[in-house]
DNA sequence: CTTAAATAGTTACATATGAAACCATATAGA
DNA sequence: TCTATATGGTTTCATATGTAACTATTTAAG
């Protein structure tokens, strides 16, 4: 997609500034996708755990990896490393937190005695059981302003753009 | 838009993964829009610094900065903390390492002797004039993957994400 | 087998950021 | 005018996170 052919519309969709093009020289933020996603991404996350953090103790890295045990399925840290695209040293150390606060444990694996598989306790599953919900209903609260189509096209889209990503060079 | 309103298509829009509805005790991360929205946004300004971060010295809060005094507005940093949403000292560390490298100035209010006024030195609008470039340069070569049909949508129901997180307890 | 290179995970150090307390100035209410 | 409260901005302290170096184990090359 070419720069010039950005419709009106699209830059209409812009908090209210008045959106013209601008001098190469000259950016506005609220046209850049960058910046874009990243305040409405912690934005959202902020809005979540102003409500649920505090509740649960925990921090995003935290509740990555408890989301992803909750699927039942033993995971190493570089596992999860790979599919939250979270570096090693933070799993690592949400592995260490969440351990100590009994909501994991670690088994060595079979395989690899360098690698551990990771588990969710009772404790941890009582917390998912909790937290979870509460994910969804905020999600939902969310998500309720859009509507299915533009909910559909929007994970279809954020989707296009990791593959793309992956394809430039620095996007791992 | 209820959770049970979730299509086939969107639920089959996410990472390879079998997609199939969850117990309510377990998640599926790739389905949940806060965690995809904030991987896509790290992901993003990871690319982009692993480009320019280095060569330019500058993180994410002065790049911000910087680009809205590009537009040649002089502004507060309240004023830059309100449109970013990034926290005040956030702002003010930010004006103080640009300062300390004069990338931009401080001019005193002459409506309130507590604000000062923002604005890029020569070198400072120097270094905009390559760093923004490059910046829309990244921003096409990521938006290259996507048609300008998507990329309207993609902003429009982001805006509308954001209004939401303004009605929403803890949005702001 | 033996050794070199790769990999799972941790630790030490540096940076980025937010919350709370703080200073100086401005504004509102008496 | 005087005083209480609000506001712009900074500093202090605590937390979150990335980079590089490190340990232990595994894999590959000879």
């Amino acid at each position: 997609m070419q720069r010039t052919d950005d419709t009106p519309e699209a830059r209409d969709a812009l908090d209210g500034e008045a959106s013209q093009d601008t001098p190469s020289c000259e950016l506005d933020l609220n046209q850049f996708l960058p910046y874009r996603l990243n305040r409405l991404a912690e934005r959202t996350s902020e809005a979540m755990f102003a409500r649920y953090g505090e509740r649960f103790a925990i921090n995003v890295a935290e509740w990555r990896l408890l989301a992803w045990l909750s699927r039942g399925v033993p995971m190493t840290a570089r596992e999860i490393s790979l599919r939250t695209h979270m570096d090693k040293v933070r799993v690592s150390r949400a592995v260490k937190s969440l351990e100590s606060r009994e909501l994991i444990l670690r088994r060595p694996s079979e395989q690899d005695q360098r690698a551990q598989l990771l588990v969710l306790t009772a404790e941890g599953e009582a917390m998912l059981a909790e937290l979870i919900p509460e994910a969804r209903r905020f999600e939902d609260e969310l998500l309720c302003a859009v509507n299915a189509r533009q909910y559909r096209d929007l994970l279809l889209t954020m989707q296009t753009l990791e593959r793309q990503l992956d394809q430039l060079p620095g996007g791992d």
